[in-house]
DNA sequence: ACACTGGTATCTACACCGTAGGTCTACGAA
DNA sequence: TTCGTAGACCTACGGTGTAGATACCAGTGT
């Protein structure tokens, strides 16, 4: 017992010890561990034990989980470049898809985050780094001559096709990738050979699947189909 | 202490009381309890408290909840009809659509499994009632002459088209639908005004969003996209 | 110098979760 | 009768999100 009365200001580790929790540190760390390990696997005590704090803290800058997953999608979309004042709209629109496309490829983890959060809150509450490319798009159009509605009806049809290209690009992940047959690498053989005779025999098809491509011709159709007569 | 020996063959009520669970059975109380809930309420402990039986019966017919998501989303799929004996190929990939989107509305709750699932299994290994929508496509298509990899290309863009109409479709939720004016009844009038002037504007754009009449143009589009030269 | 105050960090605790493992019961076959 | 087996049930473990109490500490008024 040394000096009982000795209280030095630090005693056993800064409470703060690595540094003063911010919400963008908290954001990153957990887009972090979502990129890693899933959405399932982040839960708000793994995330403060990763960024050394207590669990509670998170609750500072976030009212509950469910915002911070809103925050974490928010982070993901605000890296999204959207140049309103190019005069070529349609090919800033198709710059803006290849864009997403690239980070949808690169936090595959988060995508369900970006195309189902939406659903769980009204539009007007969501975090305002989500509306962001909403309204950068809507006065890029209305800046080409697009009235207020047809900018609207443009982008819900970019981002349509948006998400559905990149949830079917993301689904075509392969079973095992060593194998060198495709059959093989894509578990098809599994398949009950009587019901499923013909998804069978696009093993290669279905190997060769090129998501650049893919989306250069949706984009093609899309466009081309906006040009025709007006809804 | 009354005739201790006595141990009759029922004794503090039948231990299946309701009925003997089965799988459907199990699948179709879950996805009652996904559209009344919503997905997040859905815990094993609360199914088998609906279903009147202990938790742990219910790994009986599912080896994890993950499975059992999987089966509810394969329920719903599976009410989704193909004739895949139409010779008017475009006309019944148009009645798929349109039955998709029903479906979807049926289940709004349910559509993030539809859209998510997919990506956390590779294709063989997805429950077969998943499947089969897949396989019935192919086969209108193949039978409509087309090959194989192009019935797939379709199958890719229709169902890509889909799910991001259907996306598009159940964002549109209104925030208080009591309200008679359209800023207010979508909340928009919490915006900050000089960062979303665009958006603010386009509030009765907003609240006259027509889906059905959105997925037809989106068919029409797709359609005629596909009439035009091969990929 | 002191007491007070208000914000922040931490701790404890609660109700709930998914599910591994063991036990009890009922029933068909031998 | 005995046995094997399949299904239902129970308990328990380690984890979850988060409400609420507590501990701390800077700044201010006196």
């Amino acid at each position: 017992m040394v000096a009982p009365t000795a209280r030095p200001t630090v005693e056993v580790g800064d409470p703060p010890p690595t540094k003063r929790l911010s919400r963008e540190r908290m954001l990153a760390c957990a887009l972090e561990i979502i990129d890693q390990d899933g959405i399932e696997k982040l839960s708000m005590r793994r995330l403060a034990r990763a960024l050394d704090h207590d669990p509670m803290s998170l609750y500072r800058h976030a009212p509950n989980k469910a915002a911070l997953l809103d925050g974490v999608a928010e982070t993901v979309l605000n890296q999204l470049e959207v140049d309103s004042t190019d005069p070529d709209w349609a090919a800033q629109l198709r710059a803006v898809a290849r864009r997403y496309r690239r980070l949808a490829l690169a936090h595959p983890n988060v995508v369900p985050l970006l195309v189902t959060r939406p659903l769980a809150t009204p539009l007007a509450l969501r975090p305002k780094g989500t509306l962001r490319p909403l309204e950068a798009v809507l006065t890029l159009l209305t800046r080409a001559g697009f009235t207020g509605p047809d900018a609207l009806h443009i982008y819900r049809a970019l981002f349509g096709l948006l998400h559905g290209h990149v949830l079917n690009e993301l689904q075509e992940l392969v079973d095992n990738p060593d194998e060198t047959d495709d059959l093989l690498r894509l578990g098809l053989h599994r398949l009950p050979i009587g019901e499923f005779p013909l998804l069978r025999s696009l093993a290669t098809a279905l190997a060769s699947y090129d998501g650049a491509a893919e989306l250069e011709r949706g984009l093609d159709i899309l466009l081309a189909g906006l040009a025709t007569p007006h809804p």
